[in-house]
DNA sequence: TTTGCTTATCTTTTT
DNA sequence: GATAAGCAAA
């Protein structure tokens, strides 16, 4: 065995989360405070006090960071670390329930839907149950899914859910109700489960079984789990019942970095843990490692304006080091023209491309950005954009496979024949219709009676199909024979992007030879879809990210772009203290990813749809940073010299190069709504009717003065609302 | 029954 | 600037 100084490594309060043996810990860890070396070397230690390997569960956030400590923990004491099971909560789940899926009646193939198939699914029924329809405004589709999972994931009241977070959708309460216990069932019929459900359902095979609960404890003897805050109710159960008859669980999280409360996850979890768990130790990693002191007094500044406070104050280990500089570039091309320069100038400052991360709130703010580093030939992978699964020759492709699997799968059937030219919805219908009756589909298929002139293609589809399943060939191939039959389809529909599609049916034959069954492949795709590029090929290279995705990552050097109102906060949470906070965290969690060099941007002038550029103030975030902590980019080369306190936040551009008439010029707003900013008075007076995005129609009861009015909402009730935010309009009372 | 054209709406983050 | 519903023609 390798011989380890932990005392060396690790500083006392890592040493000592490392160090607990049995029984519950708590690991409140700020950012950059090593958390996830404590967990490399608590697995470590465990496995040199000879704990096997296999008893031990490592749950994280992604299935790339549990492969990442195991690395490090077998660099430590070992191979044998790689027998650890580790992954995401998703993907344990889906093992288990192909384990012990039958207790709740589910066959052991039951097939995952991701976001999409989840989409497409709840549209077909609500358009069964003729919610939808001509007169009929339902909810569009994601929206709809948000609702649906959000219901599940609160106890499955969506009036609780409509009210809080959708008030202006309570009309379509009936129909929702009605929709949501169809849907579960087509599920359960179907042998289908959402990302929900697999963890619902595997919380509820624990529940229900003793001897699964007992075998579980016994099994992992020991539980732990990263980025805790960011785990909901269900998985806070799981973890509870699985650590039946021994409690050896330790959770490691930071409050002030929760940001998906969008998908159910409550940092109030990471506060209810010592409840759970009677003689739960805590311990606080309050020092910082990553950040030079004057970054850490910047997102200090950060957090310390959120509402709620924080459980830790961090301090810096490292010292030296220079304020984060701020740019205000002119609009969105000048931005990314700025931050390529940066990165050429990094580069030849000795960072490596993999030093370097730039983040931004939502997958297009980074457009601009990719087109000019393209021209100048610096290559980048970008994290969080559209994935490889998501595109449509992909889905046909795995549309076909999973036929072939299930021959009832309704979505995939009407997915590959809508595909074929002069079919549509009603013959796709009938032909389902007709399969589903007939004791061998496939074989009904092959001989379907039609005079349509797509009968031919229906049936040589059926016989290809038939002569799949009669003759067993390996994944590869069984791919390569369904492409044979798609590509015709895919050259006329696509036939622009023809040969660059095909290169990624290639590329998902690739996939394929890693596996030997259908089955794993489709979960895991769902579950964890690869990158574009292999992973190898992607580790020297500039990264381009969204801020979630960017979450338990660092790098030497991150700019931060489009810091704007308008792009950040989103506008679509710019309403609710709620969500302003989560937008805080965000901005927190985006800037605490930089090591040594930190940069903000943003644009004084944003385009927005249609309008075209609009003058942009910079997000409140910033502005709520004390300027002395910040320095201009232009001042770098005075030596550093401070930001003048009281102008910086009115930088001039020269708007007459832009626009022209800077008196003509309308302010954007917190929301990317416009309005005149000195605004005709007289608008929202007394009396009028308006009309708010969220809250619908309504009459201004009162004006509170400072640009704030009262508002008594039809159907929400009475509401404090500020000009400056919300999208308010007005209803023409003519 | 399918397809192509017009119009209205909404624009985030992800396992 | 994309997406979906609605309508008219083939």
């Amino acid at each position: 065995m390798v011989c380890v100084d932990f005392k060396k490594e690790l500083n006392p309060e890592q040493l000592t989360a490392v160090e607990i043996m049995d029984g519950p810990v708590l690991v409140i860890a700020g950012a950059g405070s090593g958390k996830t070396r404590t967990l490399v070397y608590r697995v470590a230690r465990l496995i040199q006090q000879g704990v096997e390997p296999d008893k031990i569960l490592l749950l994280t956030f992604t299935r790339k960071a549990a492969a990442t400590m195991l690395a490090r923990a077998s660099q430590i004491v070992g191979y044998q670390c790689q027998q650890v099971a580790g992954g995401t909560f998703h993907g344990f789940a889906h093992k288990m329930l192909r384990r012990y899926g039958h207790l709740i009646g589910y066959p052991s193939n039951f097939t995952i839907l991701d976001r999409a198939d989840m989409l497409d699914l709840l549209h077909l029924l609500a358009r069964q149950l003729e919610l939808t329809g001509p007169g009929r405004q339902f909810p569009r589709k994601s929206t709809l899914a948000s609702i649906v999972s959000k219901t599940e994931n609160c106890g499955g009241s969506v009036l609780k859910v409509i009210e809080q977070g959708y008030p202006h959708l309570i009309g379509e309460l009936p129909g929702l109700e009605k929709l949501i216990p169809v849907y579960r069932r087509y599920k359960k019929v179907h042998a289908l489960m959402d990302y929900d459900d697999l963890l619902l359902n595997w919380r509820d095979v624990l529940k229900e079984n003793a001897e699964v609960r007992e075998s579980m404890g016994s099994w992992f003897r020991y539980i732990m789990v990263d980025e805790y805050q960011d785990t909901n109710a269900a998985q806070a159960e799981i973890v509870h019942l699985m650590a039946c008859g021994h409690h050896n669980v330790m959770v490691v999280g930071d409050d002030a970095q929760s940001i998906y409360s969008f998908r159910g996850a409550n940092f109030k979890n990471i506060m209810d843990f010592p409840d759970m768990f009677s003689g739960t130790r805590i311990i606080k990693l309050e020092k910082n490692y990553r950040s030079t002191q004057p970054n850490l007094d910047c997102t200090n500044a950060i957090i310390a304006n959120a509402r709620e406070k924080f459980t830790k104050q961090l301090t810096a280990q490292r010292k030296g080091g220079n304020p984060p500089y701020l740019y205000t570039a002119k609009e969105e091309v000048d931005q990314a023209r700025f931050v390529a320069d940066r990165v050429q100038e990094l580069l030849k400052d000795g960072f490596k491309p993999s030093d370097i991360a730039i983040l931004f709130r939502a997958g297009f703010h980074s457009f601009h950005l990719e087109t000019e580093l393209s021209r100048r030939g610096i290559i980048f992978v970008k994290r969080g954009g559209l994935r490889l699964i998501e595109s449509a020759h992909i889905k046909d492709l795995l549309a076909l496979l999973r036929i072939l699997i299930n021959p009832l799968d309704r979505l995939s059937w009407s997915r590959i024949l809508l595909l074929i030219e002069r079919l549509g919805l009603k013959s796709a219908e009938k032909i389902f219709a007709q399969l589903i009756k007939s004791e061998d589909p496939v074989e009904c298929l092959s001989t379907y009676n039609t005079k349509a002139a797509w009968g031919e293609t229906v049936r040589g589809l059926g016989s290809i199909l038939k002569r799949l399943h009669s003759m067993p060939v390996d994944l590869g191939d069984l791919l390569l024979q369904l492409e044979k039959w798609y590509r015709p389809h895919l050259k006329r529909i696509h036939h622009e992007d023809y040969p660059k599609r095909l290169q990624e049916l290639a590329h998902l034959r690739g996939i394929a030879a890693r596996y030997d069954d259908a089955v794993s492949m489709l979960a895991d795709l769902a579950l964890d879809p690869p990158e574009q590029e292999d992973i190898e090929k992607e580790r020297d290279k500039l990264v381009l990210s969204t801020m979630h995705s960017a979450k338990g990552l660092e790098w030497k050097a991150v700019l931060i772009l489009s810091l704007a109102e308008g792009r950040f906060p989103s506008p679509a949470a710019s309403f609710g203290n709620k969500e302003i906070e989560e937008e805080r965290r965000l901005f927190y969690v985006a800037a605490t990813r930089a090591k040594d060099f930190l940069c903000f941007c943003y644009p004084a002038f944003v385009s927005v749809s249609g309008t075209g550029l609009l003058p942009a103030r910079p997000s409140r975030f910033l502005e709520e940073i004390p300027a002395e902590l910040l320095q201009l980019w232009k001042n770098r080369i005075d030596a550093g010299e401070k930001i003048d306190q009281k102008n910086w936040r009115n930088i001039s551009v020269d708007n007459r190069t832009l626009s022209g008439h800077p008196e003509n010029i309308q302010q954007i707003n917190s929301d990317g709504i416009l309005r005149s900013d000195k605004g005709s008075p007289g608008v929202f007076a007394l009396g009028k009717r308006v009309r708010h995005p969220i809250f619908g129609p309504g009459r201004i009861i009162k004006d509170n003065g400072s640009r704030k009015i009262q508002v008594l909402f039809d159907v929400a009730g009475e509401k404090t609302l500020h000009l400056d935010y919300a999208k308010l309009s007005v209803i023409d009372s003519g």
